[in-house]
DNA sequence: TAAACATATAACAATTTACTTATATAATAA
DNA sequence: TTATTATATAAGTAAATTGTTATATGTTTA
């Protein structure tokens, strides 16, 4: 009861964006680590396009934002959102994600570190 | 850190049934007072069968459990839930709904008053 | 400037979801 | 034991979701 009290309309809207094993382990990866659209599409086997919806669901509530590098777009958590807490509490409660990010520097696809 | 861990892939599942406002704003009635099906439906102005269909969904995993007092089903969330932890944390962000169950005394329907 | 690369968007199809109505089941009351 | 009340289930439908392919946009490199 101690941090920001979120409207239960908007607590289901961000539940429902998280409720996607996609995104959830998205949002995951990038607690830990930035990446590039490019990355993602590597780790989950799927299309560009489909990534990139992805990421627009969670940049549009303002889970994560966009910065331009170069070719790249870099994705990172949103650390002022309002739903940040909430999505805190959430991603404790998962299994670290940084193996992924490790298969992909073994193959020489990682792009955005830092 | 600390809790027990949940797969990425139970985590969305219990997310997506929370991220629909009906479901999300039950679980959180439940984690104050039990309540019964008939409250639910007088509640939320929606047919009963949509009522013991979320219901259900919630049950299929374990998020509430149900126990028959007389004609009434009483529901209640499942302490002993693997996922009861995550669920509170969540609810922790969420408004207090107990002004529903005032309006539902108030016209007399409360029935599974402990 | 043209080709290549990274990303976004549009249009569409398949699947899933959340209602609805109708009906079945179970308990209580008359 | 019949009627009533509470709840569950089944079947159907409309809307939402998620992926696909095709194409557009913006950046870098040759």
């Amino acid at each position: 009861m101690q941090q920001t009290l979120i409207t239960i309309t908007n607590a289901s809207t961000i539940l429902k964006l998280l409720g996607d094993k996609t995104r959830l382990t998205m949002v995951k990866i990038l607690d830990s680590h930035d990446c590039c659209v490019c990355e993602f599409v590597e780790m989950f086997k799927t299309s560009q396009p489909a990534i990139s919806q992805h990421l627009r669901k969670l940049k549009d509530l303002g889970i994560v934002k966009e910065m331009r590098r170069g070719q790249w777009i870099i994705y990172s958590l949103n650390k002022e959102s309002e739903y940040y807490p909430l999505v805190q509490n959430i991603l404790q409660h998962l299994p670290n994600q940084d193996f992924k990010l490790k298969e992909l520097e073994e193959q020489g696809l990682r792009i955005s570190c830092e």
